[in-house]
DNA sequence: GCGACAG
DNA sequence: ATCTTGTCGC
């Protein structure tokens, strides 16, 4: 039986009280400043999970700019240990995703994370969690929105809008990667400014939805599951 | 109570 | 996220 499965009965170490209470305390560690000195290095990550086993499969992969050619994949098996709840999403994927970074030898200039970073309930999404956690400079770039208001950018590539608080303050961008099909929702998750985000993810964009590193990530997290889906 | 809700 | 084949459209 999987933690899914067990969610309901009992037994965790962190609960969701727990863990809501934890971001409070890290989110004053993210630093949402900074521009890169370079962009050779880029890098994208992302989790697949294989619902019978309960397994998580976290990979990495880091390309070199202008041409993307991959230059290092690395990937970590873990058992799920927490359950998908909105808002509470890195405590999830966190373990699993740091364990990938470890192995990585080709440090990139930026780590692009498939989930929201300042654009959170409480400001703290995967990709701050993430990136607070290796301080190293890390984009948000998120397939749907969790929070925040926004008004739909031009249909044309490049364009974008802001995304607002309930405060009326800007917790991220709305990016058009390509024309013709949703945006993507950009922000902050550490050592990188808004602007900056925004820029580099324009620029890692290489004709489709998702910017390279994060598609690349995506494509190899899935081939890696379905590669050990028979095994245990 | 009702609707929203990253992956 | 995942379950899943073909199909409509640029």
């Amino acid at each position: 039986m999987c933690i899914d499965r067990r969610f309901s009965r009992h037994a965790w170490r962190v609960t969701p009280e727990h863990a809501r209470r934890l971001q409070e305390e890290l989110r004053h560690f993210v630093i949402p400043i900074g521009t890169l000195s370079q962009l050779h290095l880029v890098a994208g990550a992302d989790v697949a999970y294989d619902r019978p086993s309960c397994r998580m499969f976290a990979g990495i992969v880091v390309l070199q700019l202008p041409d993307f050619q991959i230059v290092e994949t690395r990937m970590a098996v873990r058992q799920t240990t927490f359950p998908y709840i909105p808002g509470l999403l890195s405590f999830r994927e966190t373990p699993a995703l740091l364990a990938a970074w470890k192995q990585v030898s080709h440090t990139p200039d930026v780590l692009f994370i498939d989930g929201h970073g300042l654009s959170h309930p409480r400001r703290f999404g995967l990709a701050c969690h993430v990136g607070v956690l290796i301080d190293r400079p890390v984009i948000g770039c998120a397939k749907s929105r969790l929070i925040g208001t926004y008004e739909e950018p031009p249909p044309t590539r490049g364009s974008t809008s802001w995304l607002y608080d309930e405060t009326g303050h800007i917790i991220g961008a709305v990016v058009r990667t390509r024309g013709g099909t949703r945006p993507v929702f950009v922000s902050v998750g550490h050592r990188i400014d808004l602007q900056e985000a925004v820029r580099v993810t324009l620029l890692c964009s290489k004709g489709y939805r998702l910017p390279e590193p994060i598609r690349q990530a995506d494509q190899f997290v899935e081939r890696i599951k379905r590669a050990r889906r028979r095994t245990s």
